[in-house]
DNA sequence: TATTTATGATAGTAATACTATTACATTTGC
DNA sequence: GCAAATGTAATAGTATTACTATCATAAATA
């Protein structure tokens, strides 16, 4: 798993960027370093300029990269996501029993993520931190539903849908599959905010993980039924 | 129920704001503008100029009431979480068993919202519009836990707490109760953004709610064991 | 070696997000 | 009825943001 990981290139829609960021030293950095500084000031509070002089760049070079903050948010969504649905596809391909496989794609999007040592320019670790806190900005905007149309978020959805079809199997008559799946993606991300911010109103903490609860969540609502 | 709304004063932290919108003219048209513009361009493009040039009125009359646009938004959520609780504590105060007291409060915090009529300045369904768009952009920021201990978020809690105390109730044994009720009152606001802006991963449109959902779940995870 | 490509440096603009001051109008308290 | 307090408008000004444009130069490549 983690060498094949070091072996192919994780696919980003090509309308997010101006210039595909992992193909130059500059790009590259850029990513590298948007990623420590949204971590330690948030989006809100990050500029290109502010980018530009902590990599020594000019800030009209960053321009070159991407149009905006928020494309490279998109961007660091997109990979993400991709991310994920590779590293799902790979746990569950060899997983005959679809319950098996949901609880593997599960662990996936709820487990809190630890670096990859495969790509030294994007600390895995650090762009979950960044998904969970700025995630849903990144659709929360006037122009979603432009956005959506160009495919920005067609990787999440895939994700989902992936998911979807594991439930169905699982169980067929449950009526809402869909909105199982879409409101635990979501959520998990959810609770490991809340967890670090909201403690009085999640059981998760340093015991318990979000994974617990949603592998519970998923075995009482699609057990068979006795 | 109606008429009790007409006769009380929704709660908001003063800290929120600087001077009670609530207490002047000038105060209400705030409050009613502000909620029509972040309908029509969004609170990413909201700005307090461009209120001040729809309402005729001056961009530092407004700095006189909010100190800056997230606190605006900040009012609103805090303003709609009090009256959720207002229209929580009402509904189940005369409901026996606590799953039915559960599922009215869910129904509560799960449904769209329609306009209140007893106050003029403050269109509740626009509100509600504007709490499944914006309301996460309260709390993703790094002043978040500085916040947090002001009080900004104390009602918005309390409602997830009254409602764990029902779960608590229903089924003493349940590991996961704030989990599984903050991750339901955060869920249906996704489920309503869901079904308007990406229709493939939700089973909720115009025939089934994210009501229906919740409540459905609720019962399969809370259900009496057999 | 010529030429494309990438980056850097500089400059500039319009909008945003405020703050401060002053003048005046209106309400309220006595 | 008058003084004091409060509310609003107008104006000005600042620092930052979010870009765009141009030109020079360095590096890669054909």
């Amino acid at each position: 798993m983690d060498q094949l990981l070091a072996n192919i290139k994780i696919q980003v829609n090509e309308k997010i960027y101006v210039k595909d960021p992992e193909s130059t030293t500059l790009g590259r950095k850029i990513i590298k370093h948007s990623l420590i500084i949204m971590d330690e000031i948030g989006f809100d509070n990050f500029t290109f300029k502010k980018l530009g002089e902590r990599i020594g760049s000019n800030e009209s070079s960053i321009y070159r990269y991407f149009e905006n903050k928020h494309k490279l948010l998109v961007y660091f969504s997109s990979w993400y996501w991709s991310w994920i649905e590779y590293k799902m596809v790979f746990a569950t391909a060899n997983i005959a029993a679809p319950l098996d496989q949901l609880l593997k794609a599960l662990e996936l999007v709820t487990e809190k993520i630890e670096d990859d040592l495969n790509t030294p320019y994007l600390n895995e670790a650090l762009l979950n931190k960044i998904i969970i806190a700025e995630f849903t900005k990144t659709f929360l905007t006037k122009e979603v539903d432009e956005e959506n149309k160009e495919g920005f978020f067609l990787i999440y959805k895939r994700v989902i849908s992936r998911m979807v079809g594991m439930v169905v199997m699982i169980d067929p008559e449950y009526p809402f599959p869909k909105s199982l799946i879409s409101s635990i993606v979501e959520g998990a991300l959810h609770q490991h905010f809340l967890k670090d911010h909201f403690k009085t109103i999640t059981d998760c903490n340093e015991n318990t993980s979000p994974t617990a609860y949603y592998t519970d969540l998923i075995q009482r609502i699609l057990s068979p039924k006795s």
